[in-house]
Parts: C-alpha cells; sequence; structure tokens
RNA sequence: CCGGGGAUGGCGGAGCGGUCAAUCGCAUCUGACUGUAAAUCAGACGCCCUAAGGGCUACGGAGGUUCAAAUCCUUCUCCCCGGA
C-alpha cells in the first residue's frame, strides 16, 4: 500500500485534498474540516503570499499554527495562476507577465506587485512550513500553437530544474516534499519529454497539469480519440500516468468530477484536488447516493465494478416542498439536521449558512466516494 | 375646485409616430462549472405552432387622427405634487 511521511502526517492513497486556496476552504471553518475527515488540504502560494505575506507567517510560527490545522498542507506554487491570470486571460491587470526569470502579479486590488520565480516560489512556500512545495510551472492553452508548446514545456523544465536547486541548498529535510508538474497541452509527445526532463530532475511528486486548460473550449476534454470511446481527457491522464516511475506518487491537480477521479485512480494516479465541491455546492450542484438526484452517473471500474452516483441541482423549482434530507444515506451536518427545500430556500437567497451546509455535504461526499476507491485499491 | 405631472409585461423602470412583443435591472425557470479573476457564468422568460420562421393578443378604459400609434388628439377612471 502506497503511502508517504509529511511532518503532519503519513497520508494514504488515494486522497482527495480541498482546496484552501486563499487561506480558506470557501464558508468553512478548519474545525468544519476535521469533523468531515478531511486529511489534508491545498492552499496556493500566490495568494497567501500576495494577501498575507509568507514573512510574517514564518515569524507568526507557520502556516499550520496560523490555520490552526495540524495536518498535512500542499502549497501549489503560483503556476497555476500563470495560467489562469496570465496566459488565459484578457482581463484582469495587463502589467502581469512572464518572463524566463519568472511571472509577476499585481494585486487587483492593491496594485502590489509580487514576482514569483522558481526561488521565490519555493522560497515561500519554506517560509511557510509547507508540508508538500510544488514547483512553480508554465500550463498553456491547450490549443496554442505547437511552438508555443514546445516553448512551454522547455521553460516549464528548467523552472521546475532551479525550483529543485534552490529547495536541496535550502533544507535537507526529507519530510519536507517537492513536486513536480508534467505539461505538454494535448500533444502526447510533448507530455512524454516533459514527463522524461522531470524525472531526470528528480522529484517526490509528479503532477498532471493542465487539465482544465481552455474551459471557453470544453470540446477538448471529450474529444473522442479512439475507438473505445474513452475520452482524449483520460486517454492523456491514462498515458502520462505510464510515463512516471510505477511507486511514485502521482497527483493529478484539478482532477475532477467523482467519475474522473474513479477512472485516474484506475490508471494510477493517487492525489486530487478540485473546485468542484465546493463551487458546485454553493452554485445548488450537490452529490448524492445512487437513485437520489435528477441523475445517475456511472463507471465501470477496472476490477469489473460499476460506480455509481447522482447529483442534483437543489435550486431548481422540483426540490421547493422537498421534506426529504439531500441525501438520506448521508450523515454529514447537512443531512441530519436541513430538508432539501430549507437548504434550497438558503441557497436561493444567497445565504452563506446554506454556502456552509452544502459544501459541508458535497465534501463528505467526495470523502466517502475517495474513501471507497481506497477500499476497492487495498482489496484487490 | 384650479394648475402641473403620471398610468408600460411578476416588480422597478426605458421608449415618446414605423426598425417595438417592447432597452435595462430585479425576480423566476433551466443549465454550466475541474491546481477558485467564480456567493460566478450562460440561455429562456406575453400566448399559440416542433425549429428556421409564422400567427394572435398587448403599453390604464373608450373613441379618434394616420398607410402606420406604447408613442399624437378627445374623453373617462385612478395616482402624485402645488394652490384655494
Amino acid at each position: 500500500m502506497k503511502e508517504i511521511n509529511t511532518k503532519h502526517g503519513t497520508l494514504q492513497f488515494p486522497l482527495f485534498l480541498p482546496d484552501a486556496t486563499y487561506g480558506a476552504v470557501r464558508t468553512l471553518s478548519f474545525n468544519d474540516l476535521r469533523t468531515i475527515g478531511i486529511e489534508a488540504i491545498v492552499t496556493t502560494t500566490l495568494h497567501i503570499e500576495q494577501k498575507i505575506g509568507s514573512e510574517f507567517i514564518r515569524e507568526y510560527g507557520g502556516i499550520h499554527k496560523f490555520f490552526n490545522w495540524n495536518k498535512p498542507i500542499l502549497t501549489d506554487s503560483g503556476g497555476w495562476q500563470v495560467y489562469s491570470l496570465i496566459t488565459s486571460t484578457t482581463r484582469g491587470n495587463k502589467k502581469n507577465k512572464i518572463t524566463d526569470v519568472g511571472a509577476t502579479f499585481i494585486d487587483v486590488n492593491t496594485g502590489k506587485s509580487t514576482l514569483l520565480t522558481p526561488e521565490t516560489s519555493i522560497h515561500i512556500q519554506l517560509n511557510l512550513s509547507s508540508d508538500i512545495l510544488t514547483v512553480l510551472d508554465n500550463p498553456i492553452e491547450v490549443n496554442a500553437s505547437l511552438a508555443d508548446q514546445k516553448k512551454s514545456i522547455t521553460l516549464n523544465t528548467s523552472w521546475a530544474k532551479r525550483a529543485k536547486k534552490y529547495f536541496q541548498n535550502k533544507t535537507q529535510d526529507k519530510n519536507i516534499l517537492l513536486g513536480s508538474v508534467v505539461q505538454g497541452g494535448d500533444n502526447f509527445e510533448l507530455r512524454k519529454i516533459s514527463a522524461q526532463e522531470l524525472i531526470e530532475i528528480g522529484f517526490d511528486l509528479y503532477n498532471f497539469g493542465g487539465l482544465p486548460m481552455n474551459y471557453q473550449d470544453p470540446m477538448w476534454r471529450v474529444r473522442v480519440q479512439s475507438e473505445n470511446k474513452v475520452t482524449f481527457f483520460r486517454e492523456m491522464l491514462e498515458y502520462v500516468a505510464n510515463l512516471l516511475p510505477k511507486d511514485s506518487v502521482k497527483y493529478a491537480m484539478g482532477v475532477g468530477k467523482p467519475v474522473d477521479i474513479a477512472f485516474c485512480v484506475d490508471v494510477g494516479w493517487d492525489m486530487f484536488d478540485t473546485v468542484l465541491p465546493t463551487r458546485n455546492a454553493r452554485h445548488g450542484l450537490l452529490y448524492v447516493s445512487e437513485g437520489q438526484g435528477d441523475e445517475t452517473i456511472s463507471y465501470k471500474s477496472r476490477s469489473k465494478k460499476t460506480l455509481t452516483y447522482d447529483h442534483l441541482h437543489l435550486k431548481s423549482q422540483r426540490y421547493k416542498n422537498d421534506t426529504e434530507p439531500v441525501d438520506k444515506n448521508c450523515n454529514c451536518e447537512c443531512c441530519q439536521n436541513v430538508s432539501r427545500a430549507y437548504l434550497r430556500h438558503l441557497l436561493r437567497i444567497s445565504e452563506p449558512s446554506g454556502y456552509r451546509l452544502a459544501t459541508i455535504h458535497n465534501l463528505t461526499f467526495y470523502n466517502k466516494w475517495i474513501k471507497m476507491l481506497r477500499d476497492i485499491q487495498n482489496n484487490k
């Protein structure tokens, strides 16, 4: 059974980490996370640096103390923001830019400029006392030209190399882990080159990056590439997993829907984080057990088990007078205390306590789902 | 009683002769959301026909002018403001 040791405990796989991007899982307290049974979280280097400042957190005694959370914390490097705030954007601050040195971000609210280089990103993450750090990476639009995609992975690799070097100079602690991010857009050959170059440098984790790259053009995710109707996105994740060392920890960044996580576990991915359960909760899309929602989604695993769940649009009129809990088979705070009708009402009036209950429910669902996948894997 | 201003689709409120079934906001309905620019975004939203498109009824009531009226005129009803 694969697992990793961190300074804040051992992690088992597969594992789902909710995103506390700005230092909190939206609408929840860390106490809520403990109650749900969350084992680790992700927080984001750029936002913490811009909004709080890592020097302060270092002096304070580290991010765990700051959050009052003594379980593992994974820090994302800010690489995603290189994409979401620079590469993919025409809005936001036009002074944001990428050079070979790194990426510059201007905080829209304060005008404060932050230069994130491979080195400063690691420096900040070490200041935070993160358990699992991530190198600054360079995602790119999936439909970018081949030339741009090639350039992007060259930069990606050179940033990873610099990050590793800086990291090694700063710490010898074997329980602080460092992950790198395989890029390469929709190009199998470039993904292979990216993976090989990173493996050569050597990291504790290998991540899949650049998944939801172009959400203006969602077709790339459902584009059928082969006869067995496996979606392109799944095919790419399976392909990349097979490029990575068998025993390495593999983290599929930003994945995904429960079915997609199930698929990814099947093909070798260990760790996942996504904003879906928390954002969808706020937007009224709740995940429930089979037969209790609007739509049933199922996945036939490679161990021949069929995994199934439903989801429901709680804000829809059809739940107006529904006195049942969101999910009869769920023992979370939401389902134990509140009817669909009442939670619907709370969400419709944009009531924060409703967002909280819905978020608790969706994260509870994700946690149960990942533990089921863990059981399947362990019994194999 | 006199003078002035109004009445528009569930609500607020544009339009002031044809391009108006009527801008926009709210509300409502449906959907999307994947390392959070996201308590966000998209579509629908008078009635009827399966869609392109077409038909019908509509801008307080009634009548009129005009090829054409939510838009102009007369009158009625109601509301608001000022003066007796």
